[in-house]
RNA sequence: GACUCAGUAGCUCAGCUGGUAGAGCAACAGACUCUUAAUCUGUGGGUCCAGGGUUCGAUCCCCUGCUGGGUCACCA
């Protein structure tokens, strides 16, 4: 990288490095640095009777001020920050002052890494602070960190640019407050859901990712290309299935925690690759799995937050078990004032139709019914709710109802208006089962592109016999959303999908000296915009000779200026 | 994918009917021994997202593209 694609502020910490450098100083040392507090035990344990506390802390510079021969900087370690004192002859008893006039005031810079030993004390406008007597630099910050500053609960210069923000990750982080709290609540979540399965003698399990059939759910995949077997494979859309074959195989309960991919779109509720909990426990149906969940949930909501509520946007979402149980066609009679019960798919879908619904002759009945629902109903559940019995048609894994015809034991919990999970007393009848995939290619062959296809080894498997078994799904993503109150998805990833960075592509070097132009020429052309030789066609060789010799003096580069006909020259040859 | 809004200094943002740009913070030089959005004085810093077009002249107007936000569609 030339200097000159660096901005001012990125040269002046390059050549304070080197400066450190060679002072002996080294800016990024191997040795272990021994830390004996943190900003906030420090804060925490301080009481000013005790006699003096010394300590070590480490972390990075996030502010200073500066005054002659005192200064304060602000100190963010993993916890917190903790505010530093530092007089200059406190830092450097003796003669030389260097450490204090020209490492500390010149050559760090906000971002750097520094460890500090000290005692902690209070300063007269009531802080606790450590009075530095040793600076060890630990690590040199290359590029500039955006200020972030609060005061009385007011932000300024926020760093809120959501493209920086998910992009750099790792600025939001260290700037923003709140940022990794939140995932720090993600941890806490995802902890205490497996410490109930866990406790409850559930085993995790990883169930594979590349898959030859992507099945389980219905969605689009992603494709991926296996060379030493010559063949395209799926990352899986769902972990349902592998599942099931480990109860087949004689396992209590499974759950696996991970991430499925679904080649859909992305907005605030969406992101290709999202985390999934499934849960099959054998013996068991759809409303002890109901009991289940509403009581995990109310346990996470307390663990995360300390009490069963959440305000979520404008809403107070409360866990408190139990949830209500509403069947789906209730739930759209109630809402539309559409009764589906006996109602043929034609009829259905010209109900559909009357209220200006984007409906067309590849929906089935099941399908329609969930538009149905998707329109009238699901977003007036903000309080979680169990939405239950859905009909056969949209449900291809899940047992009919003991006694309901044609609906299937399944549930949907709503909460905040959107899905959160989906669960079954799965389908073991294996004839059954090979029926409703057949039924789903059907629908396949009408248009519907994201049936599910036939997994014969799972048909198998169900044969051998698997028990009575109830099955849950959960998006841990929406989870985390639901139980901190987030309203994007985006807010809950570490590093949500993006678009890839466009990156310029610039000729190499040799590309230009081929033309007959010097080396150190090359990042000086780049930098007045000309990326390509081809790009040096379209210039007009007299402002494109005025711009380099200008960069050239501008940036004190000491060259030989080319002249008018040298430039001239080049352009010729390409 | 459609519509819509936006992209200006490292960060947050101004910028008048079109005359090649400003502020605060950050940076640099200096003053200051308990400050805390430190303060004070001075200085430097810009491909105004990119490419075309209109114009004597474009950050500004028009077109195309890129990136992002919002809304909708798709997606349990």
């Amino acid at each position: 990288m030339s200097l000159l694609d660096l901005s001012e502020q990125e040269i002046l910490r390059r050549e304070s490095l080197k400066e450190m450098q060679a002072m002996g100083i080294d800016p990024y040392p191997a040795a272990e640095y021994v830390v004996t507090d943190y900003s906030t035990n420090i804060k925490s344990e301080f009481s000013d009777d005790a006699p003096r506390k010394e300590v070590s802390v480490a972390g990075r510079i996030m502010s200073r001020r500066i005054m002659g021969k005192a200064s304060f900087l602000e100190l963010q370690d993993s916890k917190g920050r903790i505010q530093v004192y530092i007089s200059r002859d406190d830092l450097c008893p003796d003669e030389n002052k260097d450490m204090y006039n020209v490492v500390f005031k010149k050559l760090l810079d906000i971002g750097d890494f520094v460890g500090i030993n000290g005692y902690v004390f209070r300063t007269q406008m009531g802080e606790i602070s450590v009075h530095a007597a040793k600076m060890t630099v630990l690590g040199k910050s290359l590029r500039p960190l955006p200020i972030v500053k609060y005061k009385d609960g007011v932000a300024y210069d926020k760093f809120e640019d959501p493209e920086l923000r998910y992009r750099q990750r790792y600025v939001d982080l260290l700037v923003n407050d709140g940022i990794k709290e939140k995932f720090l609540k993600r941890a806490t979540i995802i902890r205490t859901l497996r410490s109930i399965l866990d406790e409850a003698g559930y085993t995790e399990v990883e169930t594979p990712i590349l898959q030859s059939i992507a099945g389980g759910a219905t969605a689009r995949p992603f494709i991926t290309h296996f060379n030493a077997l010559d063949q395209d494979m799926y990352m899986r859309i769902a972990t349902e299935l592998y599942l099931k074959r480990l109860i087949v195989g004689g396992f209590e309960g499974v759950y696996e925690i991970g991430k499925n991919f679904r080649n859909e779109g992305m907005d605030r509720t969406h992101n290709p690759e999202f985390t999934c909990i499934e849960l099959y426990v054998q013996y068991k149906d759809y409303n002890w799995m109901m009991n289940f969940t509403e009581k995990m949930l109310e346990r996470i909501c307390i663990a995360v937050n300390g009490k069963p509520e959440v305000k979520v946007g404008d809403n107070v979402i409360s866990y408190k078990a139990p949830f209500p149980r509403v069947p789906i066609l209730d739930a759209i009679k109630e809402k539309s004032g559409f009764d589906c019960e006996g109602k043929s798919e034609e009829e259905i879908r010209e109900f559909c139709k009357s209220k200006g619904m984007d409906v067309d002759e590849t929906m089935g009945r099941g399908k329609l019914i969930d538009e149905l629902f998707g329109e009238f109903a699901e977003g007036s559940y903000i309080q979680p709710t169990f939405i239950i019995d859905y009909p056969v048609e949209m449900s291809p894994l899940t047992k009919m109802h003991r006694s309901k015809a044609g609906l299937t034991e399944r549930f949907e919990l709503m909460v905040n208006g959107k899905e959160l999970a989906n669960a079954y007393s799965e389908l073991n009848d294996p004839l059954d089962q090979e029926q409703r995939f057949v039924d789903q290619m059907k629908l396949a062959d009408k248009g519907d592109d994201e049936a599910m296809v036939i997994d014969q080894d799972f048909l198998r498997a169900l044969q051998y016999g698997m028990p009575p078994t109830s099955g849950i799904g959960m998006g841990i993503d929406r989870l985390v959303m639901v139980m901190t109150g987030e309203l994007a998805i985006q807010e809950v990833l570490l590093f949500p999908q993006m678009k890839p960075e466009k990156v310029q592509t610039k000729d190499p070097v040799s590309k230009y000296t081929a033309l007959g132009i010097a080396e150190e020429w090359v990042p000086v052309i780049q930098k007045a915009g000309v990326l390509t030789v081809e790009q040096m066609k379209e210039v007009n060789p007299n402002k494109f000779q005025q711009d380099i010799c200008g960069l050239n003096k501008k940036f004190n580069l000491g060259l030989s200026n080319p002249t008018k006909e040298e430039v001239a020259e080049w352009i010729s040859k390409i």
